[in-house]
DNA sequence: CTGAAAGCGCTTACAG
DNA sequence: CTGAAAGCGCTTACAG
């Protein structure tokens, strides 16, 4: 005899009053109650996870799906620890725990997901980098599983999501270049297939589109999360009869080759070519010049998430969220020195 | 009805004979099996993981608990993620699934580590980041649940561990650097409880012993995992009557700032201080003169650990195997011009 | 090779 | 406030 009917045998009470005090049932006596958490505590007592899952029909857990690529892995990046950290919090504080499932990026993702899914292993899902069509958002949508993901996509509709506002960071971006007199403004883009590459893309397209800037598709340069990418910037923008004067950098890192190769042509940040980084990891705070960039908190993200995966889940719905939500979180920009000058004779 | 009642009816089977065919049990007629495997595809059925977990004592999943503070998420470092594709790759060979579990800095991790581990939510347990005493691997122990740590501690006795050879690089550091005519070594520590900052210390102390260096404790620097202390390093060790000429670093990003000051001050590194990383991590490998470091691969950490840890479960354990792994991963020394020079005329 | 049935360790109406 | 009992959805001896 083990788990709750040795503890329940131990009391002299049935296994139903032990579950009921430790599940803080209020139809027990207080006296009981107190006795049945004392042993629990004493002989390490906690109800079998796999039992309690069955008889309740919930897990009590939800699941953080990440995918594991070479590029994510040695980069300098820390997206998923900071979001983590904000999920954790609000979803701890709702007695939910999180699972942060690694998906090798050599397995089928959808495969890897289905699994989890369809084996009720958690109560909610959060998903990362969506794709443009994902499919699965269809998954998750056809098998009633709450959900939130961090990232827009074009599959599914009418689900919860929380992004970064792209759309207002470009904006930003290109009218302050603009404004510096620039017209010939470059961007890198990641060169994975996450949407929020084509996001990035459309939002530089249709800001340079509002000051009737022409789209020139050799100012636009794939790059992977690492600074090594910035000579090819470099020169690929400069060495060229109508060379770019500013560039926005979807990966901040660039930033440290680029810099490094300016200063390797005689040439400086914030006067030589205009640069502004999209969001401003620690890498490169230390640059001098400092880098114009947008401030983004890691952890709201993540609270973010949780709340509105929360709002989807029986147990804690506050009974008047109507459910969905579609976020996309703004970014504060960082003035920094190196979106300076140029433009006079320019071309 | 539902779940592999529903699908045994569908096909006119009984409920023992999908479960045989779905688990693979070789008594089951080949017809049978690929009618039942063929169903589930269809219908996208999988055991629920709850029921399956009660029945069989088993789980099929692995936790890796790491802890979310405030330093490792603003940090440039990526040591998880790098460790969890070793990890997830192997576990992921053997049928297991990897649950990330983040527990945060500010909840109690012995706590944490308990409800996992009574509630029967995982077949083993992956711990980060030892302490020197950690009752966390006394807990395990006495659970009987198969673990490994990531890291050697002072707690329990006999149990596997992975840890990296800190002795084996401070000795090859010092060594270099004696060899190079340093007699004034410095040497900075991680600020947390963990571990290595201690091991690295009693490293650094018997690799000068061995030497017959005086140890000196104002040659011994905390720093946090950023860039920003290099200020405060390279005036402190500088700005005295005896000065550093070299100094060791355990978080090599603390070479930007100290590449920074240096440079400030009008000196070079490898000529006016001899710097030696420990791991060489991607947000240093730009800086110019190349520093001297050591390297790792992530991945072979976590799969080093993960086959630790299968070592000692029931399902996957090679009958050979004793059962506990103790291991030291060596790094491999790459030569940069950052521990050069100085010397000469030293104090 | 297949099925009926017990059992995994909980939770929760249902009675009292 | 408490207990006996059914049931959660699987797996696995046990018989055949």
């Amino acid at each position: 005899m083990r788990g709750i009917a040795h503890l329940a045998r131990e009391l002299g009470v049935s296994t139903a009053t032990v579950s009921r005090a430790l599940n803080g049932n209020p139809n027990v006596n207080a006296a009981t109650r107190q006795t049945v958490l004392e042993a629990a505590q004493r002989l390490g007592y906690a109800a079998n996870q796999a039992a309690r899952s069955l008889a309740q029909g919930v897990t009590h857990s939800v699941g953080f799906m990440i995918e594991l690529d070479q590029e994510s892995t040695t980069s300098t990046d820390y997206f998923f620890m900071g979001v983590v950290e904000g999920m954790q919090a609000v979803l701890a504080a709702h007695g939910l725990d999180l699972l942060v499932l690694p998906c090798a990026k050599s397995q089928d993702n959808f495969t890897y997901l289905q699994r989890f899914v369809s084996r009720g292993a958690v109560d909610g899902m959060i998903l990362a980098e969506t794709r443009r069509i994902d499919r699965r958002i269809d998954l998750l949508q056809s098998s009633g599983i709450p959900f939130v993901t961090l990232g827009r996509s074009d599959s599914g509709s009418g689900y919860s999501w929380i992004d970064l506002d792209f759309e207002g960071v470009m904006a930003t971006a290109v009218d302050r270049l603009v404004q510096g007199g620039h017209r010939r403004i470059a961007v890198t883009l990641p060169s994975g297939d996450a949407n929020y590459g084509s996001i990035f893309a459309e939002a530089y397209r249709d800001s340079l589109a509002r000051h009737g800037l022409a789209f020139d598709e050799d100012l636009v340069i794939l790059t992977r999360r690492r600074e090594d990418d910035g000579d090819a910037v470099v020169d690929g923008l400069l060495d060229r009869p109508d060379p770019a004067t500013a560039i926005i950098l979807f990966y901040e890192v660039t930033a440290i080759g680029i810099y490094r190769r300016l200063a390797e042509r005689g040439l400086r940040p914030g006067r030589d070519l205009s640069i502004i980084g999209f969001r401003g990891e620690d890498s490169v705070r230390f640059l001098t010049p400092q880098v114009t960039c947008f401030h983004l908190s890691l952890p709201d993200i993540g609270t973010a998430a949780a709340r509105a995966l929360l709002a989807q889940l029986p147990l804690a719905a506050p009974a008047s969220s109507s459910g969905i939500v579609q976020c996309r979180v703004p970014l504060s920009l960082v003035p920094g020195e190196s979106d300076g000058p140029v433009p006079a004779g320019q071309a």
